[in-house]
DNA sequence: TGCCATATACGAAGACCTTACTAGTAAAGC
DNA sequence: GCTTTACTAGTAAGGTCTTCGTATATGGCA
């Protein structure tokens, strides 16, 4: 397996969002998505690809004339890259402090503390 | 209350960090800290906290010659902020999926799981 | 075969991030 | 008082991030 691509930046991270929900596709594609969102031309969606392209976030397949494109790593990979710095830079390394500020930040619902507990309970019966 | 400051970058975060733990510092202060762990000019480390002045990362005290900082947000509210900012972009607001990241990242103690159940369960009892 | 639509590649500007040198100034010690 | 020391401010270089305009190539179709 190659090297451990570096952490995507904020636009990087949301092409990736795009590529992860919709599976391999087109620039054309995920520029559509995102415009939807938000004005955004379409050769700075190409540009951002590219980079990413370079710098192993994605993988790109240039059979065709229109590149198709697929995230090089899954998306639970990519969270837990993230989650893990974030904790190390921001918590000191405490998962309890980080999910403080998650609670703090956003209020859960009952049902998504319900499958939290149950998420630690898994945990607590050696789960690897 | 003034603005919000802006998310603090990673060079930014790590001094944020020695402030929160030492409270009112001095640049030199802050120096010492950050290069017992990694060389880093005096100067560098002055550079950064003008410019945290500047975005109001921090406020300073400049009755004295060596000026006095401190973080102007508490720990707590930055890592709101900067859990709720990830969650946001990464885990498409889930606080669950942040929680799978987080421990994924690295094991969480037993004594931790205990505490973050401990956590939920005050949680659900209506917590603010 | 030549034109049109659509791709990619290239270049570049401007903001921000990181780092560090140096000039200038104020305090402190001799 | 004068020198040494310590601090801030200013400047700047080099890198990355974000954005977009434009040039160039290619495939399809009339």
């Amino acid at each position: 397996m190659a090297d451990d691509p570096p952490r995507p930046t904020d636009a990087e991270l949301e092409i990736l969002t795009v590529l992860w929900s919709i599976g391999r596709a087109t620039v054309r594609e995920v520029h559509e998505v995102i415009s939807r969102r938000r004005p955004a031309q379409y050769s700075t969606v190409l540009k951002f690809m590219q980079i990413m392209a370079e710098k192993g976030l994605v993988r790109r397949d240039e059979t065709q004339r229109a590149h198709i494109y697929q995230a090089a790593r899954p998306r639970e990979w990519t969270q837990r890259q993230l989650a893990g710095d974030l904790m190390e830079r921001a918590f000191s390394g405490s998962a309890k402090a980080l999910l403080m500020g998650a609670l703090a930040a956003r209020k859960a619902t009952r049902e998504e503390l319900a499958e939290m507990r149950k998420l630690l309970e898994a945990y607590r019966k050696g789960e690897k």
